[in-house]
DNA sequence: TGATACCTGTAACTATATAACATATCAAGC
DNA sequence: GCTTGATATGTTATATAGTTACAGGTATCA
């Protein structure tokens, strides 16, 4: 499993870096990533944090790229439909995706002290679910596995 | 992992069954197990699935046991606090825990053909997040685990 | 250049959840 | 029994999250 979320980086070349993937992948597979979509992508890369649709959506009104519910919901809904960013749905929240190159199946650690949301991946029928799966011959489509704790730095405040 | 919720069983034992283990459970922890509280857990038992605040709300309107939403999640709250059902984060639902008599990390599959949902349990810290857990020291303190497909009854129908 | 598919704007609405505060009930100690 | 503190309930109002529906715009390609 790899981490990404609770380390210091260069941040303007993590977003320069994730929307340049996406661009790329949009281009080659003839998606449109229209403006509010970009921005909405952009935003999500630049807070680097799980965001509610309606904090998107005030961002978006300020900048006169829409000022309606639908508008932020829309945009989000393309993003996570191919893998641009994550539902968490703990949260009711969204964040873009640590890694967009490749499909996989996103598991979260989610501070509750400072918010913070570390993005690993997990091999579907793997683990816990795999023998499950197995037991019942249920057909997994979609898995959500997401924790709540606290998040190194956090541990580290409250000692 | 233990299974429950695909197959066909004694209902009437299951909702007396469940009911009984939670008064003992009470009884013995010094729990109030209040009117509004005992009638919501034995609408999730005898429903068998996930059910909304809103529909669960409905159902204690009509047997004037409450009308206002603060009445069902203060009962949902009581009982997933105590472990009496667990809340479907996918789904906005509350459904009956099926092995009260223990502490566990439940993992849920969630067909979306007809709405069953089983649950399972999991090993907090197993798996998929140890490891991830392990490299980042993150402190997991809850975690939600659930699948989205096509249970094998609905498999079998689509077929 | 017209058909088609897809995207956007906007109003209204539905669903889900919480805050706040007054009142009532319970259980323990005096 | 009475008081006290903790816990539970009733109720109004409000906050937050997400959808429907429909009119209109834009890109693409035959």
């Amino acid at each position: 499993m790899e981490l990404l979320g609770f380390e210091r980086h260069d941040h303007a070349e993590c977003i320069r870096d994730g929307l340049r993937k996406v661009e790329r992948f949009c281009a080659d597979a003839g998606l449109r990533l229209t403006p509010a979509r970009r921005r909405v992508l952009e935003i999500l890369l630049h807070e680097h944090r799980a965001m509610g649709a309606y904090d998107i959506l005030d961002i978006l009104r300020r900048e006169n790229l829409g000022s309606q519910p639908p508008v932020a919901y829309r945009a989000l809904d393309f993003l996570v439909r191919h893998g641009f960013a994550h539902r968490i749905e703990r949260l009711n929240a969204f964040i873009a995706c640590a890694h967009p190159e490749r499909a996989h199946t996103p598991a979260f650690l989610i501070c509750r002290a400072c918010d913070a949301v570390a993005e690993g991946h997990a091999e579907p029928g793997m683990g816990l679910m795999g023998q499950a799966v197995h037991e019942t011959g249920f057909a997994v489509e979609q898995a959500v596995i997401e924790a709540v704790g606290l998040c190194p730095n956090c541990q580290a405040s409250a000692a």
